[in-house]
DNA sequence: GTCTATATTATGATAGAC
DNA sequence: GTCTATCATAATATAGAC
């Protein structure tokens, strides 16, 4: 590790053309194969480069994947900002109902991201801890913060722990796009489909929820 | 392919013991690790035979794992039959109240059989395809018609597409188990304790089908 | 920065003795 | 059936020219 300590840190603002396409070469490889099915040479010739780039701006297989999945999770912050700022949602019902939407249209329209997850969360190892520590839990407040008024508010079970509601949300939400070649296969439909991400989010809404009022924000 | 052909397909009632500990071996590490994470020596050496036993019974990796997932499928089939067949379940509410206890259950006791199929079903694969043509379908038709009587009774919403009940459902139930690691980190709970599996259960009867009545069978 | 080797492992599979 | 080599390959990582 002699040289590209400091450079893989900070980039100027116009030597990023090659590493941004490893980047998204890298996201794109582990999340369709898992950490373990994907290669960097493969990675390398996705993205157009030598594979020794990959060393020289991450030095390593592990470094790409977590630079990769920062690139994942600022994707996610970015999605979901608009929605848990907007002035125009008065009441917390009609907050909580956005939010899982556009988590659903996420999750949906970035199945990688839940790739991702999938395959980290299920082991204890380093990339896992890492990966809880840095991302998974700020995202986990958020979410529990707004599960937990919901439930202060009477419009959740009061008597189940919020650790339960959590995982259902994001299980229930995520898993038809998660599967999505399988759901194509088993069922015919499509998971991409624009008709069915609404179906999914509004079958979502209505269980934890409630059926939703005649005026859904679009 | 010279030897093996013939032996590998049935077995005498007493030459099962290595074929059984490679099987064991074999569910628990593609499950904890993957198809591609796995290792044919971690494999033989955690079953504590010698990997040119591999070979001998199962022709290869692949192969090994496809006997791996009969396995878990019998299970789960093991599993849930008494809950289907039970006569003292009289009305459909308690069965399908029932069947989704049996199968959180489950998917809490046998972790593995989930990150198989989390695995599996993420990407179009030969391996994909074989498990839903054999294993997955048969699965999901029951899982789809309960569902459906739901629907018609009254006691889910009619205006949804079932294939969505049915990854909410399955999503809803199987991820703090598939998660069980990172969900030990980033909550402390546990999901393999006794009370969490039964709470979890609870938490989505409720949210599906309505909080349970008094009595709820054990 | 970018590229061409190449070193080093580790993995799946095979051959063949016992 | 079971074991001990060993092969062939593919992958990560490194060294060093340009």
């Amino acid at each position: 590790m002699p040289r590209a300590t400091a450079q893989a840190a900070s980039h100027g603002p116009r030597d990023d053309d090659k590493r941004e396409r490893i980047l998204a070469a890298a996201l794109e490889a582990f999340s369709a194969q898992g950490f373990d099915g994907a290669t960097t040479r493969e990675i390398a010739t996705r993205a157009g480069v030598n594979l020794g780039l990959i060393q020289y701006y991450f030095e390593g297989k592990e470094n790409l994947w977590r630079a990769a999945v920062e690139r994942a999770f600022e994707q996610i912050r970015e999605s979901l900002a608009p929605v848990l700022s907007d002035p125009s949602l008065t009441d917390e019902d009609a907050r909580t109902r956005s939010v899982i939407r556009a988590w659903v249209r996420f999750v949906a329209t970035r199945p990688e991201f839940v790739h991702l997850m999938h395959d980290e969360g299920r082991r204890d190892s380093p990339r896992m801890r890492w990966l809880v520590d840095n991302h998974v839990r700020p995202l986990y407040d958020g979410i529990c913060g707004m599960l937990t008024r919901a439930q202060e508010q009477g419009r959740l079970p009061a008597d189940i722990d919020v650790v339960h509601f959590h995982y259902i949300v994001v299980g229930a939400t995520s898993l038809i796009f998660h599967q999505g070649e399988e759901c194509k296969r088993l069922t015919g439909v499509n998971p991409a489909d624009e008709a069915v991400i609404e179906q999914h989010a509004t079958a979502v809404e209505t269980l934890l929820l409630g059926p939703p009022s005649k005026e859904t924000p679009r």
